[in-house]
DNA sequence: CTACGTGCAAACTATTTGCCTACAA
DNA sequence: TTGTAGGCAAATAGTTTGCACGTAG
């Protein structure tokens, strides 16, 4: 077997050619699943630490109670709209540029940052109210 | 029986009479039976839940698993020093006035954000490595 | 009597770990 | 043979719910 095994590798390959950009454990495997690549709820979980330690991916709280997963290049932050679950993304220079920068010059030492703007997408405030 | 019951009480007077700001549900427990005040998780649990529902305490995302709330009052977000643990706050103003305004701009609806920034304080900085 | 608050235990959800087998070097 | 990957099931951790009892109104 090559240096990359078997699951991890479908994982990247999955999230690589896919237009979402944030995973939770069990959407890879339902995926994975679907497109005939056996693979256990362990196995995937196991995969997304491989990768998370490999600095591949990156873990990211959406504050469902589900961990998520995207990749750690093109780090942003996220939005979700509470109507139609859609995450969309945030440059993380907003965060950098702006509070990033105040709280340093507080003499706090920022190694990493979370954050999630919740509320209506364009779409959904046009369509109507919150279910 | 007065309006307000025991537990849910006993919450509010703990967290008025404390300078921690935020605090789970195992905290608030230990804390009421340490003071004599005899009450099991499920019913801080529901004291907390009650408060939240009222607009009292809000519940916060600190990305440790557990559940957190503060007085809904004073809202801020928080920061995390990775190797005390200290909590420390962060006034909302930063983010309303610079994230949020540019994410109001292009269409999104915000009712909601959760900001964890996580590093290290002042203190550990100067003491020494993570641990 | 009726409603509500609480304790206790069980159910749930998501994550994490242990162990065993199979396969590749 | 030896190490790693992966499946399966059990263990955790935290939250949530069901139920029964006691008590205030």
């Amino acid at each position: 077997m090559g240096r990359i095994s078997r699951i991890p590798q479908a994982v990247v390959e999955l999230m690589s050619g896919a237009k979402r950009d944030c995973w939770t454990i069990e959407e890879l495997q339902n995926s994975l699943n679907s497109s005939g690549i056996a693979a256990d709820f362990s196995s995937v979980f196991r995969a997304s630490q491989k990768l998370e330690d490999q600095g591949v991916l990156r873990r990211v709280e959406l504050n469902d109670g589900k961990a998520h997963f995207e990749f750690t290049h093109g780090h942003h932050d996220h939005m979700i709209c509470q109507k139609c679950q859609l995450v969309s993304q945030i440059p993380c220079e907003f965060f950098e540029t702006s509070i990033g920068e105040a709280v340093s010059r507080s003499g706090f030492k920022i190694t990493g940052h979370s954050l999630v703007i919740e509320g209506l997408c364009k779409n959904c405030q046009n369509i109507g109210a919150v279910k």
